[in-house]
DNA sequence: TTCTGAATCGCAACCGATTACATAAAAAGT
DNA sequence: ACTTTTTATGTAATCGGTTGCGATTCAGAA
């Protein structure tokens, strides 16, 4: 309603019968202000109640001091805490940032990048979609010499820098921890292999199989599409096989979770007739009994590392075109879903 | 690296050898453009890659077209779907979104008013953290006249226009279906009772235990801090209780997920031992072991019905000034974890 | 007292789009 | 053929900061 006008350096030059220059260059603490005539700007702007007008500022500095992000969903511990990593990171230098969310979507990818990209954000850090092939929707941004760091799910494409831990390997941790447990038949609930994450993990459980001498069943290989109803019917494709497998490696905490009530349902018990194990360490792999074993990497690393990285190109201080791809440290948490032996 | 110039109308006017007003006219599908010139501008705009400079444009007009979100936090589906909602109405409005989180904190909360203040959104939709205690920090937008609508968690103040559920109902509800189930000592575990919603339910639930001739026992009111931490003291602190209640509203699904936990660890079975009503129907709560008995209301429908409105004020089309509630449906849906008949 | 350089500050031209007002051209009316 | 509308476009001011360059002031040196 009411909404007196706004007040602006003119007004505060008026009043203290100086130029607007010298109240710009006072309110950016420059040098060749005296003291004296900053503390009487400083005091006119709180007696006025003024705000400075970013839309005036970035319009004539062509910069925006603000950093996009694009991610898959928000609802999962991991993101937050990827969020938080990048969010420390990036107040501490003084950027805003602006968060979307694709659900899962390209399309709304698409539409996010376009958006971010009016808004002429000065970087980009973002985790692909489920369904994203190719990075043709970022292109704008490479073309303007806006930087972009993609993290966890990424586009292997050599020209972008990414941020992602050793998937394979995490694949093959969880894999051989089965192996170890005596495990025979084991399966593999993952998702689109389109997806680096989840073509990875599946070569890592691979590899673990073969290197034990166990052949690959294709049979037991299970393409899930991350909600709740894809994982009753990946979870009840399992049960149709026979014999059962004697394992699963879900790469997916929620979707483990969904499985793992199912089975139960069913009158199996983990991990004595199934043993499982999940990826990412999500809230819910403590809560669910018996208590998932996962594979751990701490997202806030993964955030705080891409922020300062992009962050590090825009002053000019590091360059991330010198750098493709940073593996961050994971880890397989034990827990009782996977310990046949007891 | 690259980057041209950027390209502006005034390259189009001159490329065409019109004025920029009249590039800046067709653009917006002005009526007084002729459709042949609106034909060739737009080519040439994809010719030359163009892209509006938004900062000139909100510069000029003194309106962003983009809406402020504060939510307490991201991760729980509740959130997520009334982002979800949100995000629906004001797309299709045309309506951008930038949204925040507060962690929980009413320092970031504030920081994050203030950054959207400055941003100068149009309109703000929040839900408070937890420990804000009092509406100062929005008061900037109150005297600019920038619409603000508070859901789920806010403050009664009276002044400002709020999208809730009623609260009191659903403590009703839920601690009326405990004493049907033939609960008699009946705890509760909830947060801060500075928090409306948490002030709300637990009177609902003292309202029951009026209604059925049970007494209040002060000792059987657990205030915990929604961390899994204080989730875990707090379950701890209902095991010392003697008697042991027999059944717990608890406003939460995470923390009752991680109380049910704790009181399985201890031996305790659900429900036979003690009954179960959880909060939110929050993904976790169908997985856990039992399923959790919880209030179900929908995010979606909280999240399209705040944007509508403001919206709505934001067009002329209503105004918020005259509505102060407005209150979405809920429900309670019954699961396991609190059905001791059977 | 005069001169010199550092310390302060002002002038005015941007940044890119919007829009009230004026104008020119084309269509319609008499 | 001439005036009146209508249609289509141009002119120029404006939004609120930023900043290169020039002007002024003043203390200290000569």
């Amino acid at each position: 309603m009411s909404s007196d006008k706004e007040v602006t350096i003119y007004d505060i030059a008026k009043r203290l019968n100086i130029s607007p220059a010298t109240v710009s260059r006072g309110l950016q603490d420059h040098p060749a202000i005296s003291k004296k005539t900053k503390k009487r700007i400083s005091e006119m702007v709180d007696e006025m109640g003024y705000r400075s007008n970013h839309f005036a500022r970035n319009l004539r500095q062509k910069q925006t001091n603000t950093i996009g992000v694009i991610v898959h969903e928000l609802n999962s511990s991991f993101i937050t805490s990827v969020l938080a990593g990048i969010e420390k990171v990036s107040t501490e230098a003084g950027y805003d940032l602006i968060i979307t969310h694709s659900s899962e979507s390209v399309k709304k990818e698409a539409a996010n990048a376009k958006n971010l990209f009016h808004k002429r954000v000065d970087g980009l850090i973002a985790s692909l979609a489920f369904d994203t092939n190719g990075l043709d929707h970022f292109k704008p941004f490479v073309q303007k010499g806006v930087p972009v760091i993609f993290f966890d799910r990424v586009e292997q494409d050599g020209d972008s820098t990414v941020v992602v831990i050793d998937n394979v390997q995490c694949g093959y941790m969880a894999t051989n921890h089965l192996i170890e447990q005596g495990c025979k038949r084991i399966a593999n609930i993952t998702s689109s292999l389109n997806r680096n994450v989840y073509a990875q993990r599946h070569k890592g459980y691979q590899d673990a199989l073969f290197d034990h001498g166990l052949p690959f069943d294709k049979n037991l290989l299970i393409i899930d599409n991350l909600s709740e109803q894809g994982a009753i019917s990946s979870a009840l494709q399992v049960l149709k096989l026979k014999p059962l497998p004697d394992g699963i490696f879900i790469t997916n905490d929620f979707v483990a979770a969904v499985c793992m009530k199912v089975f139960k349902e069913h009158g199996l018990r983990i991990p004595e007739d199934i043993a499982i194990v999940g990826f990412n360490n999500d809230a819910i792999s403590k809560l669910v009994e018996p208590a998932l074993t996962t594979i751990n990497y701490s997202g806030m690393d993964m955030g705080m590392i891409a922020a300062r990285n992009l962050i590090g190109h825009l002053e000019g201080v590091s360059n991330i075109h010198h750098t493709n791809t940073i593996v961050i440290r994971s880890e397989l948490i034990i827990r009782k879903s996977s310990l046949k032996g007891g």
